[in-house]
RNA sequence: GACCCCUUCGUCUAGAGGCCUAGGACACCGCCCUUUCACGGCGGCAACACGGGUUCGAAUCCCGUAGGGGUCGCCA
Protein backbone atom coordinates (compact mmCIF):
# COMPACT_ATOMS: atom_id res chain seq x y z
CA UNK A 1 0.00 0.00 0.00
CA UNK A 2 2.05 3.33 -1.01
CA UNK A 3 1.77 6.47 0.51
CA UNK A 4 -0.31 8.14 -1.71
CA UNK A 5 -2.90 5.46 -1.94
CA UNK A 6 -4.40 6.26 1.65
CA UNK A 7 -4.16 9.35 3.95
CA UNK A 8 -0.87 8.61 5.85
CA UNK A 9 -1.30 7.83 9.57
CA UNK A 10 2.02 7.72 11.91
CA UNK A 11 2.14 7.20 15.69
CA UNK A 12 4.92 8.28 18.68
CA UNK A 13 4.55 5.71 21.33
CA UNK A 14 6.28 6.49 24.29
CA UNK A 15 6.23 4.47 27.02
CA UNK A 16 5.94 6.58 30.33
CA UNK A 17 8.64 5.03 32.70
CA UNK A 18 10.84 8.35 32.64
CA UNK A 19 11.39 11.29 30.90
CA UNK A 20 11.05 11.78 27.03
CA UNK A 21 14.59 11.47 26.12
CA UNK A 22 16.52 12.80 23.10
CA UNK A 23 16.28 9.77 20.78
CA UNK A 24 12.61 9.71 21.56
CA UNK A 25 12.23 13.28 20.54
CA UNK A 26 13.76 12.67 17.49
CA UNK A 27 11.38 9.75 16.52
CA UNK A 28 8.21 11.81 17.42
CA UNK A 29 9.70 14.40 15.00
CA UNK A 30 10.32 12.36 11.86
CA UNK A 31 6.76 11.11 12.91
CA UNK A 32 5.43 14.55 12.77
CA UNK A 33 7.45 15.49 9.51
CA UNK A 34 6.13 12.44 7.77
CA UNK A 35 2.77 12.87 8.41
CA UNK A 36 3.13 16.76 7.61
CA UNK A 37 4.91 16.32 4.99
CA UNK A 38 2.08 14.00 3.28
CA UNK A 39 -0.64 15.89 4.68
CA UNK A 40 -1.58 13.13 7.05
CA UNK A 41 -2.36 12.47 10.55
CA UNK A 42 0.48 12.20 13.60
CA UNK A 43 -0.96 10.27 16.59
CA UNK A 44 0.27 10.04 20.15
CA UNK A 45 -0.19 6.58 22.30
CA UNK A 46 1.23 6.32 25.63
CA UNK A 47 2.20 3.10 26.04
CA UNK A 48 1.51 2.42 29.59
CA UNK A 49 0.60 -1.07 29.95
CA UNK A 50 3.78 -1.88 32.55
CA UNK A 51 1.49 -0.84 35.28
CA UNK A 52 4.44 -1.07 37.46
CA UNK A 53 7.06 1.38 36.06
CA UNK A 54 4.54 3.54 34.44
CA UNK A 55 4.22 6.64 36.35
CA UNK A 56 1.56 9.65 35.60
CA UNK A 57 4.67 12.51 36.15
CA UNK A 58 6.77 10.57 32.84
CA UNK A 59 3.36 11.27 31.18
CA UNK A 60 3.25 15.04 32.13
CA UNK A 61 7.01 15.53 31.16
CA UNK A 62 6.06 13.28 27.73
CA UNK A 63 3.94 15.83 26.60
CA UNK A 64 5.43 18.42 28.36
CA UNK A 65 8.50 17.79 26.29
CA UNK A 66 6.45 17.29 22.95
CA UNK A 67 4.56 20.49 23.40
CA UNK A 68 7.76 22.50 24.09
CA UNK A 69 8.80 21.04 20.55
CA UNK A 70 5.90 22.19 18.53
CA UNK A 71 5.02 18.67 17.88
CA UNK A 72 1.62 18.81 18.16
CA UNK A 73 -0.53 15.59 17.54
CA UNK A 74 -3.81 14.62 16.05
CA UNK A 75 -6.81 13.86 17.94
CA UNK A 76 -6.87 12.35 21.57
CA UNK A 77 -3.93 11.14 23.03
CA UNK A 78 -4.47 6.73 23.49
CA UNK A 79 -3.23 4.85 26.69
CA UNK A 80 -2.53 2.10 26.01
CA UNK A 81 -3.99 0.27 29.19
CA UNK A 82 -7.23 1.18 28.89
CA UNK A 83 -7.10 -0.65 25.32
CA UNK A 84 -6.72 -3.76 27.52
CA UNK A 85 -10.05 -5.68 26.68
CA UNK A 86 -9.38 -5.29 23.54
CA UNK A 87 -6.15 -6.68 23.52
CA UNK A 88 -7.26 -9.97 25.64
CA UNK A 89 -9.67 -10.80 23.20
CA UNK A 90 -7.86 -10.20 19.88
CA UNK A 91 -5.51 -13.29 21.98
CA UNK A 92 -8.59 -15.40 22.70
CA UNK A 93 -9.57 -15.57 19.29
CA UNK A 94 -6.47 -16.45 17.97
CA UNK A 95 -6.73 -19.05 20.76
CA UNK A 96 -9.93 -20.27 19.52
CA UNK A 97 -8.67 -20.25 15.92
CA UNK A 98 -5.78 -22.59 17.50
CA UNK A 99 -3.28 -20.15 16.16
CA UNK A 100 -2.03 -19.33 20.16
CA UNK A 101 -1.83 -21.52 23.11
CA UNK A 102 -1.30 -22.13 26.80
CA UNK A 103 2.19 -22.62 28.18
CA UNK A 104 2.07 -22.96 32.01
CA UNK A 105 6.17 -22.85 32.39
CA UNK A 106 7.33 -21.29 35.12
CA UNK A 107 9.70 -18.23 35.18
CA UNK A 108 12.53 -20.73 36.53
CA UNK A 109 11.71 -23.05 33.84
CA UNK A 110 12.30 -20.60 31.14
CA UNK A 111 15.26 -19.13 32.78
CA UNK A 112 16.55 -22.67 32.51
CA UNK A 113 16.10 -22.98 29.19
CA UNK A 114 17.77 -19.87 28.29
CA UNK A 115 20.74 -21.09 30.45
CA UNK A 116 20.89 -24.00 28.90
CA UNK A 117 20.82 -22.66 24.75
CA UNK A 118 23.02 -20.07 25.86
CA UNK A 119 25.57 -22.96 26.74
CA UNK A 120 24.85 -25.41 23.65
CA UNK A 121 25.25 -22.19 21.67
CA UNK A 122 21.34 -21.95 20.33
CA UNK A 123 19.59 -19.59 19.81
CA UNK A 124 18.18 -18.24 23.25
CA UNK A 125 13.98 -19.04 22.42
CA UNK A 126 11.35 -20.61 24.05
CA UNK A 127 11.65 -24.23 23.27
CA UNK A 128 7.92 -24.71 22.24
CA UNK A 129 7.20 -27.51 25.16
CA UNK A 130 3.72 -26.48 25.59
CA UNK A 131 3.05 -25.89 21.89
CA UNK A 132 1.61 -29.19 21.42
CA UNK A 133 0.64 -30.60 24.50
CA UNK A 134 -2.92 -30.66 25.76
CA UNK A 135 -4.28 -28.84 28.10
CA UNK A 136 -5.13 -31.72 30.66
CA UNK A 137 -1.46 -32.55 31.04
CA UNK A 138 -1.24 -28.91 33.01
CA UNK A 139 -0.24 -28.81 36.02
CA UNK A 140 -2.01 -27.97 38.85
CA UNK A 141 -2.80 -24.27 40.51
CA UNK A 142 -0.64 -22.66 37.66
CA UNK A 143 -2.03 -20.37 35.31
CA UNK A 144 -0.90 -20.02 32.21
CA UNK A 145 0.37 -17.56 29.41
CA UNK A 146 -1.07 -17.44 26.02
CA UNK A 147 1.54 -17.58 23.23
CA UNK A 148 1.67 -17.04 19.61
CA UNK A 149 2.59 -20.24 17.16
CA UNK A 150 5.50 -18.42 15.09
CA UNK A 151 5.74 -20.38 11.80
CA UNK A 152 8.47 -22.89 12.05
CA UNK A 153 9.92 -23.62 8.81
CA UNK A 154 10.14 -20.45 6.05
CA UNK A 155 11.54 -17.12 6.42
CA UNK A 156 9.53 -13.60 6.98
CA UNK A 157 10.36 -10.52 5.49
CA UNK A 158 10.34 -6.88 6.34
CA UNK A 159 9.82 -4.26 3.68
CA UNK A 160 11.22 -1.62 5.58
CA UNK A 161 11.35 2.05 4.27
CA UNK A 162 14.84 2.65 5.99
CA UNK A 163 16.48 -0.75 6.58
CA UNK A 164 15.50 -2.20 2.76
CA UNK A 165 14.18 -5.56 2.81
CA UNK A 166 15.74 -7.55 5.86
CA UNK A 167 15.12 -11.29 6.28
CA UNK A 168 14.96 -13.35 8.95
CA UNK A 169 14.45 -17.11 9.02
CA UNK A 170 11.58 -18.13 10.92
CA UNK A 171 13.31 -20.75 13.02
CA UNK A 172 14.84 -17.68 14.58
CA UNK A 173 11.05 -16.78 16.02
CA UNK A 174 9.92 -17.27 19.28
CA UNK A 175 6.52 -18.09 20.36
CA UNK A 176 6.12 -14.83 21.77
CA UNK A 177 3.76 -13.95 25.15
CA UNK A 178 0.85 -12.33 24.03
CA UNK A 179 -0.92 -12.37 27.59
CA UNK A 180 0.71 -12.84 30.56
CA UNK A 181 -0.47 -15.27 33.34
CA UNK A 182 -2.54 -12.73 35.30
CA UNK A 183 -4.29 -12.19 31.95
CA UNK A 184 -2.93 -8.47 30.91
CA UNK A 185 -1.50 -7.88 27.36
CA UNK A 186 1.65 -7.84 26.36
CA UNK A 187 3.87 -5.24 24.54
CA UNK A 188 4.10 -7.25 21.83
CA UNK A 189 -0.01 -7.86 21.19
CA UNK A 190 -0.61 -4.47 22.47
CA UNK A 191 1.23 -2.34 19.79
CA UNK A 192 -0.09 -4.46 16.97
CA UNK A 193 -3.68 -4.58 18.26
CA UNK A 194 -3.53 -0.67 18.68
CA UNK A 195 -1.43 -0.10 15.39
CA UNK A 196 -4.36 -1.25 13.36
CA UNK A 197 -6.88 -0.16 15.47
CA UNK A 198 -6.16 3.09 15.03
CA UNK A 199 -5.46 2.50 11.53
CA UNK A 200 -1.34 3.72 11.36
CA UNK A 201 -0.29 3.30 8.04
CA UNK A 202 3.56 3.76 8.60
CA UNK A 203 5.01 2.69 11.94
CA UNK A 204 8.59 4.94 12.35
CA UNK A 205 10.28 4.16 15.48
CA UNK A 206 13.97 3.58 16.68
CA UNK A 207 16.01 1.07 14.49
CA UNK A 208 15.89 -1.32 18.25
CA UNK A 209 12.56 -2.49 17.44
CA UNK A 210 13.75 -3.62 13.90
CA UNK A 211 13.67 -7.42 15.25
CA UNK A 212 10.38 -7.22 16.90
CA UNK A 213 8.94 -6.33 13.70
CA UNK A 214 9.64 -9.82 12.99
CA UNK A 215 7.58 -11.20 15.52
CA UNK A 216 4.75 -8.84 14.56
CA UNK A 217 4.34 -9.18 11.20
CA UNK A 218 3.42 -13.05 12.14
CA UNK A 219 0.78 -11.69 14.48
CA UNK A 220 -0.42 -9.28 11.98
CA UNK A 221 -0.63 -12.34 9.30
CA UNK A 222 -2.31 -14.28 12.15
CA UNK A 223 -4.87 -12.36 12.27
CA UNK A 224 -4.93 -11.54 8.74
CA UNK A 225 -4.40 -7.85 9.19
CA UNK A 226 -2.71 -5.87 6.70
CA UNK A 227 0.83 -4.97 7.45
CA UNK A 228 1.87 -1.31 8.03
CA UNK A 229 5.00 0.41 6.12
CA UNK A 230 7.96 0.34 8.66
CA UNK A 231 10.58 2.49 8.73
CA UNK A 232 13.06 1.42 11.71
CA UNK A 233 15.77 4.67 12.15
CA UNK A 234 19.56 4.15 13.26
CA UNK A 235 19.49 5.16 16.99
CA UNK A 236 21.87 8.19 18.17
CA UNK A 237 24.51 7.56 20.11
CA UNK A 238 27.09 9.27 22.38
CA UNK A 239 29.92 11.29 21.36
CA UNK A 240 32.21 8.30 22.16
CA UNK A 241 30.34 6.22 19.69
CA UNK A 242 28.50 3.75 22.56
CA UNK A 243 24.68 3.96 22.97
CA UNK A 244 23.49 7.40 24.18
CA UNK A 245 23.49 7.13 28.71
CA UNK A 246 22.63 8.98 31.00
CA UNK A 247 26.30 10.64 30.73
CA UNK A 248 26.06 11.13 27.39
CA UNK A 249 22.63 13.44 27.03
CA UNK A 250 20.00 10.74 26.71
CA UNK A 251 18.42 13.10 29.41
CA UNK A 252 15.30 14.48 29.63
CA UNK A 253 14.57 17.33 26.92
CA UNK A 254 13.57 19.53 29.67
CA UNK A 255 17.24 19.15 30.59
CA UNK A 256 18.05 20.68 27.49
CA UNK A 257 15.43 23.20 28.08
CA UNK A 258 15.70 24.40 31.58
CA UNK A 259 19.54 23.01 31.98
CA UNK A 260 21.50 23.99 28.69
CA UNK A 261 19.08 26.36 27.36
CA UNK A 262 18.62 25.62 24.15
CA UNK A 263 15.44 26.96 21.75
CA UNK A 264 13.35 24.03 20.83
CA UNK A 265 13.72 25.40 16.88
CA UNK A 266 17.27 24.83 17.51
CA UNK A 267 16.88 21.33 19.15
CA UNK A 268 15.21 20.31 16.47
CA UNK A 269 16.48 21.66 13.53
CA UNK A 270 19.58 19.41 15.02
CA UNK A 271 18.02 16.47 15.58
CA UNK A 272 16.48 16.54 11.80
CA UNK A 273 20.06 16.85 10.30
CA UNK A 274 21.00 14.31 12.63
CA UNK A 275 20.09 11.00 10.56
CA UNK A 276 18.95 13.13 7.04
CA UNK A 277 20.23 15.52 5.12
CA UNK A 278 19.21 17.26 2.01
CA UNK A 279 21.64 18.04 -0.25
CA UNK A 280 23.88 21.32 1.51
CA UNK A 281 20.87 22.22 4.06
CA UNK A 282 21.85 22.97 6.96
CA UNK A 283 19.41 25.81 8.79
CA UNK A 284 16.28 24.50 8.01
CA UNK A 285 12.99 25.81 9.32
CA UNK A 286 9.99 24.04 10.28
CA UNK A 287 8.00 25.18 7.18
CA UNK A 288 10.79 23.63 4.80
CA UNK A 289 11.51 20.60 6.91
CA UNK A 290 7.86 19.72 6.18
CA UNK A 291 8.37 20.28 2.68
CA UNK A 292 11.33 18.71 2.30
CA UNK A 293 11.09 15.76 4.86
CA UNK A 294 10.46 11.92 3.57
CA UNK A 295 11.82 8.87 5.03
CA UNK A 296 13.62 7.41 2.14
CA UNK A 297 16.42 9.88 2.61
CA UNK A 298 16.94 8.82 6.34
CA UNK A 299 20.62 7.42 6.53
CA UNK A 300 20.96 3.59 7.96
CA UNK A 301 24.09 4.21 9.82
CA UNK A 302 23.92 5.27 13.81
CA UNK A 303 25.19 8.97 14.16
CA UNK A 304 26.74 10.74 17.73
CA UNK A 305 25.35 13.10 19.30
CA UNK A 306 27.46 16.20 18.75
CA UNK A 307 26.83 19.22 21.37
CA UNK A 308 29.41 21.61 19.50
CA UNK A 309 27.29 21.68 16.48
CA UNK A 310 23.58 22.02 18.55
CA UNK A 311 25.12 24.90 20.19
CA UNK A 312 25.93 26.82 17.21
CA UNK A 313 22.88 25.76 15.70
CA UNK A 314 21.44 27.56 18.55
CA UNK A 315 23.40 30.61 18.59
CA UNK A 316 22.12 31.26 14.90
CA UNK A 317 18.29 30.63 16.16
CA UNK A 318 19.32 33.44 19.57
CA UNK A 319 20.61 36.00 17.14
CA UNK A 320 17.35 35.58 14.84
CA UNK A 321 14.91 35.34 17.21
CA UNK A 322 13.03 38.31 18.82
CA UNK A 323 14.33 40.34 21.14
CA UNK A 324 10.82 40.81 23.36
CA UNK A 325 10.81 36.90 23.09
CA UNK A 326 14.41 36.24 24.86
CA UNK A 327 13.72 38.95 26.82
CA UNK A 328 10.50 37.05 28.38
CA UNK A 329 12.89 33.87 28.29
CA UNK A 330 15.77 35.50 29.86
CA UNK A 331 13.98 37.21 32.95
CA UNK A 332 12.61 34.11 34.89
CA UNK A 333 16.50 32.68 34.66
CA UNK A 334 17.60 35.92 35.65
CA UNK A 335 15.37 35.96 38.81
CA UNK A 336 16.28 32.47 39.91
CA UNK A 337 19.64 32.53 38.87
CA UNK A 338 21.22 35.37 39.91
CA UNK A 339 18.27 36.50 42.47
CA UNK A 340 17.76 39.85 40.59
CA UNK A 341 14.20 41.55 40.35
CA UNK A 342 12.53 41.83 36.87
CA UNK A 343 9.77 44.20 36.39
CA UNK A 344 8.73 46.34 33.60
CA UNK A 345 11.17 48.63 33.86
CA UNK A 346 13.99 46.00 33.56
CA UNK A 347 12.17 44.19 30.86
CA UNK A 348 12.62 47.54 29.18
CA UNK A 349 16.03 47.90 29.53
CA UNK A 350 16.91 44.22 28.81
CA UNK A 351 14.73 44.61 25.49
CA UNK A 352 17.00 47.66 24.86
CA UNK A 353 20.27 45.40 25.73
CA UNK A 354 19.22 42.69 23.77
CA UNK A 355 20.85 42.92 20.26
CA UNK A 356 23.82 43.45 21.39
CA UNK A 357 23.87 40.41 23.98
CA UNK A 358 22.60 38.04 21.76
CA UNK A 359 25.25 38.36 18.91
CA UNK A 360 27.36 36.84 22.14
CA UNK A 361 25.52 33.99 23.31
CA UNK A 362 25.18 30.29 22.55
CA UNK A 363 22.57 29.41 24.61
CA UNK A 364 19.72 31.19 26.81
CA UNK A 365 22.09 30.64 30.32
CA UNK A 366 24.80 32.43 28.75
CA UNK A 367 22.82 35.41 27.20
CA UNK A 368 21.26 35.68 30.92
CA UNK A 369 24.52 35.95 32.70
CA UNK A 370 25.85 38.20 30.26
CA UNK A 371 22.72 40.02 30.57
CA UNK A 372 22.81 40.36 34.34
CA UNK A 373 25.33 43.46 35.00
CA UNK A 374 22.54 45.44 33.23
CA UNK A 375 21.01 45.29 36.23
CA UNK A 376 23.22 44.75 39.38
CA UNK A 377 22.75 47.51 41.68
CA UNK A 378 26.20 49.87 42.64
CA UNK A 379 28.95 49.51 43.68
CA UNK A 380 29.38 46.52 40.82
CA UNK A 381 31.57 43.78 42.02
CA UNK A 382 34.36 42.98 39.96
CA UNK A 383 35.82 39.95 38.66
CA UNK A 384 39.22 39.34 38.81
CA UNK A 385 40.09 40.45 34.73
CA UNK A 386 37.91 42.92 35.89
CA UNK A 387 39.68 44.40 38.85
CA UNK A 388 43.04 44.04 37.24
CA UNK A 389 42.24 46.55 34.62
CA UNK A 390 41.53 48.86 37.15
CA UNK A 391 44.86 49.96 38.69
CA UNK A 392 45.44 52.96 39.84
CA UNK A 393 46.91 55.02 36.06
CA UNK A 394 43.33 53.89 34.62
CA UNK A 395 41.40 54.58 37.82
CA UNK A 396 42.33 58.06 37.91
CA UNK A 397 41.91 58.27 34.14
CA UNK A 398 38.65 57.79 34.51
CA UNK A 399 37.81 60.68 36.62
CA UNK A 400 39.27 62.67 34.24
CA UNK A 401 37.07 60.68 31.52
CA UNK A 402 34.25 61.26 34.33
CA UNK A 403 34.41 65.21 34.31
CA UNK A 404 34.15 64.89 30.18
CA UNK A 405 31.56 62.82 30.33
CA UNK A 406 29.42 65.22 32.57
CA UNK A 407 29.57 67.80 30.22
CA UNK A 408 27.92 65.48 27.33
CA UNK A 409 24.31 66.76 26.19
CA UNK A 410 23.61 64.37 24.54
CA UNK A 411 24.11 60.46 25.69
CA UNK A 412 23.70 58.84 22.64
CA UNK A 413 26.43 55.95 21.59
CA UNK A 414 27.74 57.61 18.69
CA UNK A 415 28.39 61.56 20.89
CA UNK A 416 30.19 59.00 23.57
CA UNK A 417 32.22 57.34 21.48
CA UNK A 418 33.22 60.40 19.80
CA UNK A 419 33.85 61.99 23.47
CA UNK A 420 36.16 58.82 23.94
CA UNK A 421 38.41 58.36 20.93
CA UNK A 422 39.28 62.22 21.15
CA UNK A 423 39.76 61.78 25.04
CA UNK A 424 42.19 58.74 24.27
CA UNK A 425 43.57 61.35 21.63
CA UNK A 426 44.40 63.50 24.31
CA UNK A 427 45.75 61.05 26.92
CA UNK A 428 47.77 59.75 23.32
CA UNK A 429 46.44 56.34 24.23
CA UNK A 430 45.32 53.59 22.28
CA UNK A 431 41.53 53.82 22.50
CA UNK A 432 41.61 50.54 24.25
CA UNK A 433 43.47 51.47 26.96
CA UNK A 434 40.48 54.02 27.92
CA UNK A 435 37.43 51.71 26.83
CA UNK A 436 38.91 48.27 28.78
CA UNK A 437 38.99 50.03 32.29
CA UNK A 438 35.62 51.63 31.56
CA UNK A 439 34.13 48.54 30.71
CA UNK A 440 35.22 47.07 33.62
CA UNK A 441 33.66 50.08 35.60
CA UNK A 442 30.50 49.54 34.37
CA UNK A 443 30.27 45.75 33.86
CA UNK A 444 32.20 44.50 36.33
CA UNK A 445 33.93 42.30 33.94
CA UNK A 446 36.23 42.32 31.10
CA UNK A 447 33.84 41.28 28.62
CA UNK A 448 30.32 43.03 27.22
CA UNK A 449 28.78 44.17 24.33
CA UNK A 450 30.40 48.21 23.21
CA UNK A 451 30.78 50.19 25.87
CA UNK A 452 29.60 53.37 24.02
CA UNK A 453 26.15 51.02 23.59
CA UNK A 454 26.47 49.87 27.25
CA UNK A 455 26.50 53.86 28.38
CA UNK A 456 23.68 54.99 25.95
CA UNK A 457 21.60 51.60 27.27
CA UNK A 458 22.27 52.69 31.39
CA UNK A 459 22.39 56.10 31.14
CA UNK A 460 23.50 59.07 31.90
CA UNK A 461 23.07 58.73 35.43
CA UNK A 462 24.06 55.30 35.61
CA UNK A 463 26.44 55.08 33.56
CA UNK A 464 28.47 58.22 35.61
CA UNK A 465 27.62 56.49 38.65
CA UNK A 466 29.55 52.98 37.56
CA UNK A 467 32.71 55.29 36.17
CA UNK A 468 32.80 57.24 39.52
CA UNK A 469 32.88 54.88 41.73
CA UNK A 470 35.89 53.05 40.01
CA UNK A 471 37.13 56.70 39.85
CA UNK A 472 40.49 57.53 41.48
C1' G B 1 26.99 -17.21 21.55
C1' A B 2 22.84 -16.87 17.73
C1' C B 3 20.25 -13.69 14.33
C1' C B 4 20.11 -8.94 11.96
C1' C B 5 22.11 -4.21 10.61
C1' C B 6 25.91 -0.52 9.73
C1' U B 7 30.96 1.62 7.81
C1' U B 8 32.74 9.03 3.22
C1' C B 9 37.03 14.42 6.96
C1' G B 10 37.36 14.42 14.65
C1' U B 11 31.54 15.01 14.24
C1' C B 12 26.82 15.59 11.13
C1' U B 13 26.42 14.81 6.13
C1' A B 14 26.39 15.54 0.05
C1' G B 15 27.34 11.72 -3.24
C1' A B 16 22.40 6.63 -6.57
C1' G B 17 29.39 4.06 -12.36
C1' G B 18 32.40 8.96 -15.48
C1' C B 19 30.04 15.95 -13.18
C1' C B 20 34.96 13.65 -7.43
C1' U B 21 41.98 16.60 -7.95
C1' A B 22 35.21 13.76 -3.10
C1' G B 23 31.24 19.15 -1.89
C1' G B 24 28.87 21.63 2.55
C1' A B 25 28.32 22.41 7.90
C1' C B 26 30.26 22.09 13.03
C1' A B 27 34.86 21.81 15.58
C1' C B 28 40.07 23.20 15.06
C1' C B 29 44.15 26.57 13.00
C1' G B 30 45.52 31.21 10.49
C1' C B 31 44.32 36.20 8.55
C1' C B 32 40.83 40.43 8.17
C1' C B 33 37.14 43.44 10.81
C1' U B 34 37.63 45.37 15.97
C1' U B 35 37.78 49.02 22.51
C1' U B 36 36.94 43.27 24.81
C1' C B 37 34.22 38.91 23.67
C1' A B 38 31.34 37.41 19.99
C1' C B 39 29.08 38.07 14.97
C1' G B 40 30.75 38.44 10.08
C1' G B 41 34.38 37.83 5.86
C1' C B 42 38.58 35.17 3.67
C1' G B 43 41.85 30.99 3.77
C1' G B 44 43.77 26.26 5.77
C1' C B 45 43.87 21.23 7.97
C1' A B 46 41.05 16.89 7.25
C1' A B 47 37.59 11.25 4.82
C1' C B 48 35.58 7.12 0.58
C1' A B 49 37.65 0.95 6.98
C1' C B 50 40.71 -3.02 4.48
C1' G B 51 41.32 -6.84 0.57
C1' G B 52 39.60 -9.01 -3.75
C1' G B 53 36.56 -8.87 -7.98
C1' U B 54 32.88 -6.76 -12.11
C1' U B 55 33.71 -2.60 -15.66
C1' C B 56 37.01 1.16 -20.62
C1' G B 57 36.00 3.52 -15.78
C1' A B 58 33.89 2.45 -8.68
C1' A B 59 33.06 6.34 -2.90
C1' U B 60 29.07 4.45 -5.85
C1' C B 61 27.78 -2.79 -8.02
C1' C B 62 29.34 -8.02 -6.01
C1' C B 63 32.20 -11.15 -2.47
C1' G B 64 35.21 -11.58 1.74
C1' U B 65 37.80 -9.49 6.20
C1' A B 66 37.99 -6.16 10.16
C1' G B 67 35.60 -2.82 13.33
C1' G B 68 31.01 -0.88 15.34
C1' G B 69 25.83 -1.36 16.61
C1' G B 70 20.95 -3.67 17.67
C1' U B 71 18.01 -7.80 19.50
C1' C B 72 17.54 -12.35 22.06
C1' G B 73 12.17 -10.58 29.34
C1' C B 74 5.29 -12.93 31.87
C1' C B 75 10.00 -4.45 29.92
C1' A B 76 8.45 -1.36 26.37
Amino acid sequence: MSASAKQVVTRFAPSPTGFLHIGGARTALFNWLFARHHGGRYTLRIEDTDRARSTPEAIDAILDGLSWLGLDHDGDVVYQFAQRDRHAEVANSLLEQGKAYHCYCSPEELEAMREKAKAEGRPIKYDGTWRDRDASEAPEGVKPVVRLKMPQDGETTIRDLVQGDVTVPNSQLDDMILLRADGTPTYMLSVVVDDHDMGITHVIRGDDHLTNAFRQYQLYAAMGWDIPEFAHIPLIHGADGAKLSKRHGALGVEAYRDEMGYLPEALRNYLLRLGWGKGDEEIISTEQAVEWFDIDAVGKAPSRFDFAKLDNLNGHYIRNSQDRALVELVAPLLANRQELQVGDAQKTLLKKAMPGLKERAKNLLELADSAAFYLHPRPLELNEKAAKLLDDEARSRLSLLHAQLETLQEWEAEKIEQLLKSFAESQELKLGKVAQPVRAALSGSNVSPSVFEVMEILGKEESLGRIGDQAL
